[in-house]
DNA sequence: TCAATTAATCGTAATATTGCAATAAATAAA
DNA sequence: TTTATTTATTGCAATATTACGATTAATTGA
C-alpha cells in the first residue's frame, strides 16, 4: 500500500485536500507569506529569503502551482510568481463553510 | 534527505504547517466533514462511513489528534471523538490574516 | 471468570515527500 | 557567438506517509 485511495472521496474533499496538503509545509507557508508580502517575486529572492537550495525551492514553487494557489508568469529570463486569487478565494469559501457550522455549534455537542 | 529543516522556521509557520498537513488527506477531510455533520461520534462508526479498514482510521485519528484538530474521550470501552474548537479557532484566524490581506491587494500587483 | 466489544499498536509493504548537487534549457547581454 | 543569468529537471538518498492484517489492551456484560 501507500497510495491514497483516491477513488474513494468527493470531487469536493479531494479537491480541497490537494490544496491543504500543498500548504502544508513550513517551506510553503513561508513562500506564501512572503509573496503576501512584495506581492510578486522571482524564484531567486525566494531561495535568498528560506534556507533551502534552488533545486528545492523550485520544487516547492511546482507543487504550490500545481495546486494553482501561485502563478508564475516568464519575464525574461526569470519567472514572476505571484498568489493565484481564484485559488485562495475558493479555499477560504470551503473553509468558512466548516468554520461558520463549527462556530454555530459552539461545542454545545462535543464529548 | 527527506525530512523537513524543522529549525529554520518560525515557531508559527511551523505551528501552521502542522495544522495544515493533518488536514491534507482527503480521508481526513472526511472524517472532519462526518464529525461537523454528527457532533461526536466513535472510531467504529467513521469505519462504517470510509472506506478504509479500522486500523488505518486509528492512524488518521490520531493525527488529527496530534494537530489537536479533535478531541477523544473515553467512554466505556469506546472513544468518543468531536472537533476541537480552539485549535479551528486558531486556524480560522491565522487564515483570515492571509485571506484578508490578499483580498484587500485584489490581484493589483499581480504578475 | 469468560466472552464480546472497541480502539490502539505493531509489523510490514508500497508509495510519496523532502532536499540537494549536477545538469539542462531558455533568454538576455556583451 | 559567447557568456551570464535564471529556473527547471534529473538522479539520488533519506525519511515520511498510507494502508492493512494481526495482535494487544482495556472495558463491559453475561
Amino acid at each position: 500500500m501507500g497510495a491514497t485511495k483516491t477513488d474513494q472521496y468527493t470531487e469536493r474533499q479531494l479537491r480541497l485536500a490537494t490544496i491543504i496538503k500543498a500548504l502544508g509545509h513550513p517551506a510553503r507557508i513561508a513562500i506564501v507569506e512572503y509573496l503576501l508580502k512584495v506581492d510578486s517575486c522571482i524564484c531567486g529572492d525566494i531561495v535568498d529569503e528560506l534556507p533551502l537550495a534552488q533545486a528545492t525551492v523550485s520544487q516547492h514553487l511546482r507543487e504550490l502551482k500545481s495546486a494553482n494557489l501561485i502563478k508564475g508568469e516568464i519575464e525574461g529570463t526569470a519567472i514572476c510568481y505571484c498568489l493565484n486569487q481564484e485559488t485562495w478565494s475558493l479555499l477560504n469559501e470551503e473553509l468558512q463553510l466548516i468554520f461558520k457550522t463549527l462556530q454555530a455549534k459552539n461545542n454545545s455537542a462535543c464529548c
